[in-house]
DNA sequence: TCATTCGCAGACTTATCGTATCTATAATAT
DNA sequence: ATATTATAGATACGATAAGTCTGCGAATGA
């Protein structure tokens, strides 16, 4: 049970357009170049975090993504919700008429781990990063 | 990204075991029966528990699996740990000199998690239920 | 205007993992 | 001994993740 590698990529992604360039547009061949993942795969994800409402996408020459909101709004919780989706960790597929008292202690306990992640922002790793977010090679 | 099936079925069966018989021995055929599913495959989870050390199994006739440690010390944790690892969510390939900060933060808001996950024990919720954990149908 | 550059979307293939079954084996009570 | 029960391995199936290919539409700039 871990988070899809996609939600790797994105964070990365996010990573760098915080780091690097918050206004001016990055392409998707930058970024697949710099986290080593194709283009076409990476939009996938890019997309959808677009979709989230984190960045802001440009079409035509010269285009790209770049941050929607302020940077400092930017939560490790939302790119993790834009990629894996909000759905809770247990989720039974049989509802019967009293609520579930399993499905309450997890999503407490998720929503413990959650509170954590929107607390931290992206921005908040990028003072600790000397220069920019390293490159990824796998 | 959800939690696997079989820890859906690991909890009922502790739940079980925890309600119904803390020590006579309760056979898979009968836990498999109340949760619908088939015994060969509920084994398997069960079998993850005994090597988890939170219960015990006893072969030949009249056989079957009971509580290794007193109820109270076993833990939402224990069991969701015994069946999906207990390896972090978030988890790079990649390994490179620095500390990973991205790892940093997600196993912070997970320990957050599993701090409560920890604290709520399986018997706590035997207390609620009327007379037994309800029969699983799907 | 026209071609180039770019993001977007859908179909598609492949790999991986969860789910489940079957069978054989070892251990224990009667 | 025989029936009963847990355990382990091999195997098959299905769902989802991971990745590719292709065409379309929007914006830029020459
Ligand atoms: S108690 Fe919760 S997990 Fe169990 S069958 Fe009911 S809804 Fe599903
Ligand atoms: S920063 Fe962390 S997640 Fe990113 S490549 Fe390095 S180890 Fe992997």
């Amino acid at each position: 049970m871990k988070y899809s590698q996609a939600t790797d990529y994105a964070l990365h992604a996010m990573l760098y357009l915080v780091a690097e360039a918050p206004d001016k547009p990055v392409s998707v061949q930058l970024l697949a170049e710099k986290l080593g993942v194709s283009q076409t795969y990476l939009s996938k994800m890019l997309t959808k975090l677009v979709k989230a409402g984190l960045i802001h996408s440009v079409s035509g020459a010269n285009g790209g993504y770049k941050l929607k909101r302020n940077q400092d709004d930017i939560s490790f919780l939302d790119v993790i919700q834009a990629i894996e989706g909000n759905t809770s960790l247990f989720e039974c597929s049989f509802h019967h008429d009293s609520a579930c008292l399993i499905q309450q202690v997890v999503a407490d306990a998720e929503q413990q781990m959650m509170h954590t992640l929107k607390s931290k922002k992206i921005a908040d790793l990028v003072a600790h990063i000397p220069k920019q977010p390293h490159d990824r090679l796998t």
